[in-house]
DNA sequence: TTTAAGAGTGAACACTGTTCACTTTTTGAA
DNA sequence: TTCAAAAAGTGAACAGTGTTCACTCTTAAA
C-alpha cells in the first residue's frame, strides 16, 4: 500500500515525496556508516545529484533532517519492544525480553543511538513526552512503556512497590541505556575493553537484565 | 610546592608552562560552562590574548587539548572514588558509596562527562586500560577499581560468585554510567523529565545503587 | 656579538551549515 | 493555448570551523 502518496497527491506533490525520501535515504546511509559526523549537506548533495541550496527546500535545517532519522529509529525500538511485551508468558520473562530486546533495537544501529544521545538538540524531543497518556501505546513514548511495563509487574506483586513506577522505570532505563551505549562507544565492550574478560555480549546482556530484574524484585 | 616549575626548568620553561596552563584554564572554563562545542581555538586564542596559530605551539591539535582536560576530569573522580574505598564501615556501604561517588562527581562537570563519552575519539584511551595491572590504583583506571572493589565483595561473600568479578563490574558500570549520562544530558532528569515524578536527585542515586547492588547479591 | 632555536603571527586552505538573489520548471486558470 | 504565479533548483557568497605555513621577532646560548 502506497497510501500517502497515491490520494490527495498531485504528480508534482509525489515527485517532491521522492526527493525527499531520496535525501532521508541517502542520510541514513551515511549516518549509519559513518555517524553524524560523516553526513556534510554539501556530500547529501553530491549523492543524490542536487545542489546544497536544494536540500533547504525540504528541510529547514540539518537538524530537522538528522531528527527525522532519529524519530524513525525511536520508533522502530518501540514497536520491537512492544512487540516482546505482546509475547505470552510468565511477566518476569516477557519483562526481561523487553529490556533486552531495548538494548539489542538500539545496538542494532548504534550510530544511530550515540547520536540521539550525544547532541543536546535531540533531548528537546523528551519535551512532549511530557504531554502523553502512557496508558496507551505511542509513537514517541518508550518511557512511557517501560514504566506501565514496571505497574503491572508491581500490581502482580513480582516488582517490588516501594517506590513509584516510575521510580523504578527510571533506574531500569538509566541502567539499559547505559549499557547500550558503552556497548556502542567502546568497540569490542564486553568481550575484550576495557579488559579481556570473554564475556559475550549476549552474555552481558543476560547478566545485566538479570541483575536489573533481581534488584527490582520485592525483598 | 612548585616543584615541576622550580627545578631543572629555566625562566623560558617556567613562562612556557605558565602559558599552556592558562590556556587549558581558558579551555576549562568554556568547557564547564557550554561544553565542547562552545570550544573554539579562535575564541581561546582571543581569551588569552594570543593568535589562533599560537595555541598549535602548545597543544598539537584540539583533540589533544580536550583530551588533556578529560584526563584531569577522569583523575578527579578516581580521586573521589578512591576516598569512598578508604572509608570505614561494612563492605555494603563502601560499595554503595563508591557507586553513589562516581555518578556524583561525574555529574559535577556534566559537558566534561558528556564530551568524554560522546566524542569516539575519547574512546581510544581506553586501549590503555588493558596494559593496566588492576591491583594498584592508576590514573586513568576508574574500572579496574570498580573490579577489585567487586572482587572484594565476593570475596566476602557479600556479592555473587555466579560470575566473574568483570562481568559483574561491567554490569554495575553501565548502569552507573546511563545514570549519569540520562542526568548529564536530560535537564531535569529525575524530577520532571520525561516524566514528573517528584523524585530527587538524590533519591534516584539512592534508589538507583540499591537496586544494583541488590541485583548483585548472592541468591 | 653572532647564531640558532623557539615563540608568535597573518594569511590562507579546505571544510562546515546556511542564505539569498536568481533562473528554470511546473502548475492551474483564463 | 497562453500567461502569470508558484514552486523547484542553483551558484555564489557569508560566517564560522580546525589547521598549516612562511614569516617576523624575541630569547638563549656560544
Amino acid at each position: 500500500m502506497d497510501d500517502a502518496s497515491s490520494h490527495d497527491t498531485s504528480p508534482a506533490e509525489r515527485r517532491r515525496l521522492r526527493v525527499r525520501a531520496s535525501i532521508l535515504d541517502a542520510a541514513e546511509k551515511v549516518f549509519a556508516a559513518e555517524g553524524s559526523e560523516g553526513l556534510s549537506i554539501r556530500r547529501l548533495a553530491d549523492e543524490i545529484d542536487y545542489s546544497p541550496a536544494a536540500i533547504y527546500k525540504y528541510f529547514g535545517s540539518k537538524e530537522e533532517l538528522v531528527d527525522e532519522l532519529k524519530e524513525a529509529f525511536f520508533a522502530e525500538i518501540l514497536t520491537h519492544v512492544d512487540s516482546a511485551r505482546l509475547s505470552t508468558g510468565p511477566y518476569m520473562e516477557r519483562a526481561k525480553s523487553c529490556l533486552r530486546v531495548y538494548m539489542e533495537t538500539a545496538l542494532n544501529k548504534p550510530q544511530h543511538y550515540m547520536a540521539a544521545f550525544s547532541d543536546v538538540q535531540g533531548m528537546v524531543e523528551i519535551d512532549e513526552w511530557e504531554e502523553v497518556d502512557h496508558s496507551q501505546s505511542n509513537k514517541h513514548n518508550a518511557f512511557a512503556f517501560l514504566v506501565s511495563m514496571v505497574a503491572e509487574g508491581q500490581e502482580r506483586g513480582e516488582l517490588r512497590q516501594d517506590v513509584s513506577d516510575v521510580a523504578l522505570a527510571m533506574s531500569l532505563w538509566s541502567a539499559l541505556h547505559g549499557a547500550a551505549t558503552l556497548i556502542a562507544h567502546i568497540p569490542g565492550f564486553p568481550e575484550t575493553k576495557p579488559i579481556e574478560s570473554g564475556l559475550s555480549r549476549d552474555a552481558f546482556l543476560d547478566l545485566h537484565t538479570d541483575i536489573l530484574l533481581r534488584g527490582a524484585q520485592p525483598q
